[in-house]
DNA sequence: CGGACATTTGACAAGCTTCAAGAGAAGTGG
DNA sequence: CCACTTCTCTTGAAGCTTGTCAAATGTCCG
């Protein structure tokens, strides 16, 4: 688009991974690092309110987002939708598609999205020749589902106030891991739809919910920003223990 | 236990395992089969209602599932409980406790079960010497984490009879594709109790609507068995399709 | 027979959804 | 620069699905 890259595009080399630099992710060996470039099959960028995936698309290739906000989401065929989790900036995509079989989901981009894109068929290439690596995705892949069951959790037995603290507290704290908190505040690029639809809720609900926390003076939402005011409050409503972050693996 | 051992226990030899002579599962080497046997550190049996891991253990084992029913779940402070998913025969248990981190889940025996058990710390030997079988891991990781995708649909958007409809076809299904399907109906060793947790509604709800459904002629629970009486029916209420079976990867 | 546990039913309460409509906010084109 | 459209957020009211409470019935087992 633009003649000069901006900040959020994929940098040509792997080696200049403003992710990499962050320090949330695992160091990784020069070898492996130029596997993953040459693996690389090209970067990609989705615009706002584009698909990454479509449902029911069967052949669809792996990504690692690299900056821009993403969501998985399952619909009905009267249209009820329900997010299935987040996709934020180092999380790896489309490893479900890639090995088929179970049902499908569409992924579609929350803000505009810049992506790494790795042919899907060289997967099994990889396990084999860094094992290293097929290691590493398998934890992220046993680390998602772990926020899957986190999220069903959620929407079966917790009630609205819970889910909505639930939410407010695992972006803001998802965010923070991956140090793109400014000034007290982390993007905040969900509307309201968007929440109702994660935490299986309606619209309106959402909004009479999330009135009520704010009055309470436990967050505050503006300008697309989430600010966290009594971070304490938030987690015992939710009851939301995090454990002491641990390094991520990036592909 | 007995002298004899009844037909559910872990053979001693992969090679006269049950599993693998159901046709469900993908075929192996005979030196993939030999690395699994030595593997396998130990077997198991675990007494209905007992805990194959405790909700918060974190240095737990990989198992293989070999007879029985097992599910696992989260519970908050005050008791809620919901049910992330039914283990039947062939399921690995356990990975997302090996990878650690992601928050943490129990899982409880429904019925006498017996266990083929891993050593966890022999994970990272088992990607690096048989990338394949590592390969194989990934490929059921990513495939629980659809069946907790359908799940998370089901308890956040979908409504009691859809629920209670959603979960006998895809346990039927389940059953059917390992053999376990005899006279045209299958064990069904849950009680109200444990679909009201797997679906987030109450128990007094979850009867009501079951029995409902009986009484629309559309399914039978007796004796502890389910007999699906208009499958059609079932699945179109629940929007349930299934997809060609295809093979699963066995440990 | 007695006790523990699962299932079943009815009545009532409540949380959440749906319907409806107004107020902001943001983009578009004249 | 302003009317116009569109989208999101907000609020009130009414209704329905689901939860809670309570108690009876059924079942299994020692």
């Amino acid at each position: 688009m633009n003649a000069t890259l901006p900040a959020s595009a994929c940098p040509p080399a792997c080696d200049a991974c403003r992710l990499r630099r962050t320090g949330a992710f695992t160091p990784v060996q020069p070898e492996q690092l130029d596997f993953i470039q040459r693996f690389r099959a090209d970067t990609a960028t989705v615009p706002a309110g584009g698909a990454v995936v479509h449902e029911n698309q069967d052949n669809a290739r792996l990504f690692t987002l690299y900056s821009g906000w993403a969501f998985r989401y399952k619909t009905l065929s009267d249209g009820r939708r329900q997010i299935l989790n987040f996709l934020l900036p180092g999380d790896l995509v489309g490893l479900q598609q890639e090995f088929g079989d179970a049902s499908m989901h569409g992924v579609e981009a929350l803000t505009d999205c810049t992506l790494c894109v790795f042919p899907s068929d060289g997967l099994w290439t990889l396990f084999r020749e860094h094992p290293r690596l097929g290691y590493d995705i398998t934890w992220l892949s046993a680390h998602e589902e772990g926020h899957v069951d986190d999220h069903l959790l959620t929407a079966g037995r917790r009630n609205a106030t819970e889910r909505v603290a639930m939410l407010l507290m695992h972006l803001y704290r998802r965010m923070e891991r991956i140090g793109l908190v400014e000034d007290g505040s982390v993007a905040f690029p969900l509307n309201q739809q968007h929440i109702a639809d994660a935490l299986g809720l309606s619209l309106v609900h959402t909004n009479k919910t999330l009135r009520r926390l704010s009055a309470l003076g436990l967050h505050e939402l503006k300008n697309g920003r989430l600010r966290m005011l009594n971070t304490r409050a938030l987690a015992r409503i939710a009851e939301y223990y995090d454990r002491p972050p641990r390094l991520l693996p990036l592909l």
